[in-house]
DNA sequence: GATGATTTGCTGCATTGCAACAATTAGTTT
DNA sequence: AAACTAATTGTTGCAATGCAGCAAATCATC
């Protein structure tokens, strides 16, 4: 089910807790194959961004993750973001300043385009192969050797547009 | 030489002089015609970043245009890039929290790919219709409404890798 | 020159992000 | 199990980015 037609935007009425489910046994493996540490605090970080399906300030994760009276210091939440981000199961929203869990499952160096309803926050992932090439030939054009692209779309999604 | 392909890069023997006046020029018609004011202060924040031909954070634009003495306030030069933006003099890069003069004069919804060299810093600036019209494309298959993609590639310019 | 709108100055602060070192924990070896 | 090494986390502190709110100055128009 996955690969030909990805879900770009997640429906509202998604199984989430089977998506989340999904995605941190994903992330589970992942560590595991790699020899890296799914450690609690990155773990708690990465749920934190798997329920919220939105993009998250560093600050806001610090608010979701420390419920019991002792909550992380920022420098904590940035070092599991790091880790996450270099394993490839967040990306960095650079546009809002803020994170979001990968739900699709490519590789680090795939092309990402990232489209984010201005309206309700949701982020939309497409993996498009046309516009990396396209992206990839235009900046070859320009003799630029091309490594880690950064598209970020602003707009309105389906559902806020009132489908 | 130059003239159908735009320049990407600013090549490094170019006239600078020149292109910063001609810059200048071009942006005290297009305040003209929209009867805004380009202000001294507006003045110098884009002169500062026409003259570096590079991005710079808003601090570093503060070290540059209040040399003597009197340096201008934070909020005086974020307030000035936000009416060179507005007007589409001016370009935020993202992913690196600084700007840039825009050395085109293309209308502000024009879609923009900047390629920034991670070894010099430099930054191409490509307007190409063809990515331009394959992202719209792909925002459309996801039910999406675009409106300002910010797209920022990382890499090695012609220059740098050695040509 | 009085009036209203725009721009700038000023004070202060919120947000984002990380450096440096100590303490702890996990994994490995003897 | 003790010792050792490497990775992770805690703590303190701070740098960089960005802007709010109000007062003062400037500009445009009448």
């Amino acid at each position: 089910m996955r690969g030909m037609a990805p879900s770009v935007f997640p429906t509202p009425d998604h199984d989430h807790g089977r998506c989340t489910a999904d995605a941190l046994a994903h992330a589970e493996a992942l560590c595991e194959a790699r020899s890296q540490r799914l450690t609690p605090i990155r773990r708690q970080v990465l749920e934190a961004l798997l329920t919220s399906h939105k993009p998250l300030g560093a600050y806001e994760i610090i608010e979701l993750t420390g419920q019991e009276g002792a909550r992380p210091a920022p420098i904590t939440i940035y070092r599991a973001l790091d880790f996450l981000i270099e394993n490839g199961l967040v990306h960095r929203i650079e546009s809002r300043n803020a994170f979001i869990a990968c739900i699709h499952n490519h590789a680090i160096s795939d092309f990402v385009v990232f489209l984010i309803c201005e309206r309700c926050g949701a982020v939309g992932e497409v993996s498009s192969r046309a516009i990396g090439e396209t992206l990839s030939n235009a900046a070859k054009a320009a003799g630029f050797t091309p490594k880690a692209p950064v598209v970020e779309v602003s707009g309105i999604c389906a559902h806020c547009r009132g489908v």
